[in-house]
DNA sequence: ATAAAAATAGCGAGCGCTCGCTCGATTTTT
DNA sequence: AAAAATCGAGCGAGCGCTCGCTATTTTTAT
């Protein structure tokens, strides 16, 4: 682990590093060639992005402001983005890949007990949005109201992290581990309880309710729900 | 109990119903005097915002969209609010009213235990919700992204639920009926569970999941999340 | 009963303005 | 000096909203 360049940084999900990706995958729509130059921009175009949308939504967000809120100029902006619509499938993409990439590859140590699992993808999820949260409230607003192909992608996105979660419980109930009347329902419920905490961030924040108290609470409140089994395992987890 | 005589009704929640509450709680806004003709096209404006914001945002709906799906003039709409900001306001406005209106109000034969007080909540907003589905999605997606003023409404009418469920937590589990570490963060939690209906409608139309089904589901989530003591009681609720 | 007067409801072209986007000129880098 | 990157005035389209107007209903006067 090495310290981070940036203020809101946790390594691999910073800002640089999600920028990086974002230029490697739309090299070809991105009119300038080299990456330090073209990864700084997209960093300060994102950064834009989201912080005005966010406040007042994407639509309302005219290429004009994000123009000035990024330091480019109008026709700057459009060497790094096609239209406003690419833009917007730009960053939906790279939280999708993120959140996919993150909560598919649980550690070895982690998938032979039900419980442990479902404990890991609780805290994990929660972490991830902490670290990413502009992203994901962006990508949980704005998906609505979008064109076909990028809210496609958004609902795909979710029913992945539901079915994660719905193998997961699946197992454990096969195992006597959780008893759990329907499995899928139940995965669809714990969905909502992790997106709380990025949704409603303000409102934690006001309370002074610290992510490692949102996590203990609603792994507590979803091992509960699903009857998990107590056993002679800490819940304490890997940071 | 009289039939409705609208399709998607039920009763109280009735479009017609509604919108005659706006119309009286608007009645110097609007500059159509004679009630059936108020009530009515009010009736035909709010129900091509809901259609048309919920698709695509209700920045993104233009008045002149509007007009089209009303089947009344841009000039003719101005009649029934003095500005769009006013139109979104009025919606925002019953939403939270009707709410606040139902959720605190619970018949007395509920309130004395806090179990049955519990399953009463959830049922009675998930039924609300699934009543007035295009309303709360356009409150729920809208909110966000507006004035000051209308934005702080629907804030406070997101909090006015949560206490009544925290209310009915605290009781519980002073009572002993409840075993909750933090009464406000699990009520905060159960929010969201309530919302996960309305906000994800057509996934469970798709998978087939009807409203006993999500209610069952949901109330036996809850009463295990928050440790319920069984009794001898039937937990099947007055519809 | 009937005609004149007043009030109400609705229309849609058009105003000032901002939008997403383009493109030739200009600056910076190599 | 060539290439790459950036600039910003300007375009047509579409926005929220207004206003002069017509058609209809209700009230008043005879």
């Amino acid at each position: 682990m090495q310290p981070a360049d940036h203020k809101d940084d946790a390594g691999a999900f910073s800002m640089e590093a999600l920028c990086q990706r974002i230029f490697e995958r739309h090299r070809d729509a991105i009119r300038v060639r080299k990456p330090h130059v073209a990864v700084a921009n997209l960093a300060r175009i994102v950064e834009a992005t989201l912080k005005l949308s966010n406040r007042q939504g994407f639509h309302a967000t005219s290429l004009r402001d994000l123009a000035e809120a990024s330091g480019l100029s109008m026709g700057g902006l459009y060497a790094y983005f096609p239209n406003k619509t690419t833009l917007l499938a730009m960053i939906l993409g790279e939280v999708a890949g993120t959140a996919q990439a993150l909560l598919g590859s649980p550690p070895p140590t982690v998938t032979d007990d039900p419980r442990r699992h479902l404990a890991w993808l609780i805290e994990s999820h929660i972490r991830l949005t902490e670290a990413m949260q502009p992203w994901f409230v962006f990508a949980f607003m704005e998906a609505k109201s979008f064109p076909a192909a990028e809210r496609r992608q958004a609902v795909d996105s979710e029913a992945a992290t539901e079915t994660i979660i719905a193998d997961v419980l699946r197992r454990g109930a096969a195992g006597g581990v959780f008893a759990i009347g329907d499995v899928d329902l139940s995965a669809a419920l714990i969905k909502p309880l992790l997106q709380e905490w990025y949704v409603k961030r303000a409102k934690y924040r006001k309370r002074g309710t610290s992510i490692e108290t949102y996590v203990a609470a609603t792994t507590d409140f979803i091992m509960a729900a699903v009857r998990a089994r107590a056993t002679g395992h800490s819940s304490k987890l890997p940071g």
